[in-house]
DNA sequence: CAAACATATGAGCATTTGTTCATATGTTCA
DNA sequence: TGAACATATGAACAAATGCTCATATGTTTG
């Protein structure tokens, strides 16, 4: 990949994470499986399109997957670079 | 640290990680210890003045650090966590 | 098939963000 | 001290972003 085509998807990718409500759903994410929408702007108290606007910025950035299920869709993460990705920026902040 | 408080802050420090412009900086520091405000500029090829306010939010997120030598202020890394949080991001980007 | 339910999406709006331009601050040296 | 140099900063403006509202799409069930 050439460096400025990094640059850019880095950054692209760091600006997803850059959001607390974004943050929020992957919270909620680590500690429960899965979420359908309904279910994380319940838990979130968000409204349904707020959520499905950010689910969908997550899933083009890849950190998390969905699957349907009738007429539910339930969502969860989608590798573990989620969890590191947060847990150096945790360690980051908390010094 | 309060769960509220710190899904800011983690927000806040992505977002710093979420500037094209902002990499670039953190990168020519990975390749070169130090950079004076001039020197990044022209690096970079971009003005003192865009820099500076850059390096102004790069260095409140305590990533990079100054020392000033004479007229010239230098920059650098300011500890480890801004290689690691950028190396689990080209983790996640490169798959 | 129609109604009910779950989710997605587009337009509009307010807020945030990155750059530029002009200027201020700080340092050195003649 | 004053001129030259290096950096910082504030205001202004355009572009990007996140939410809301209205509505579209997709699925199940009577």
């Amino acid at each position: 990949m050439k460096l400025e085509e990094e640059l850019y998807e880095l950054a692209d990718l760091f600006k997803v994470f850059g959001d607390s409500t974004r943050l929020r759903i992957l919270y909620a994410l680590f500690e429960q499986e899965e979420y359908s929408v309904f279910g994380l702007s319940d838990t979130l108290q968000m409204t349904q399109s707020a959520i499905s606007h950010q689910l969908k910025v997550l899933k083009q950035a890849r950190l998390v997957k969905s699957r349907r299920d009738g007429k539910q869709i339930f969502y969860s993460l989608d590798d573990d670079h989620v969890r590191t990705i947060i847990s150096m920026g945790r360690e980051h902040i908390e010094e």
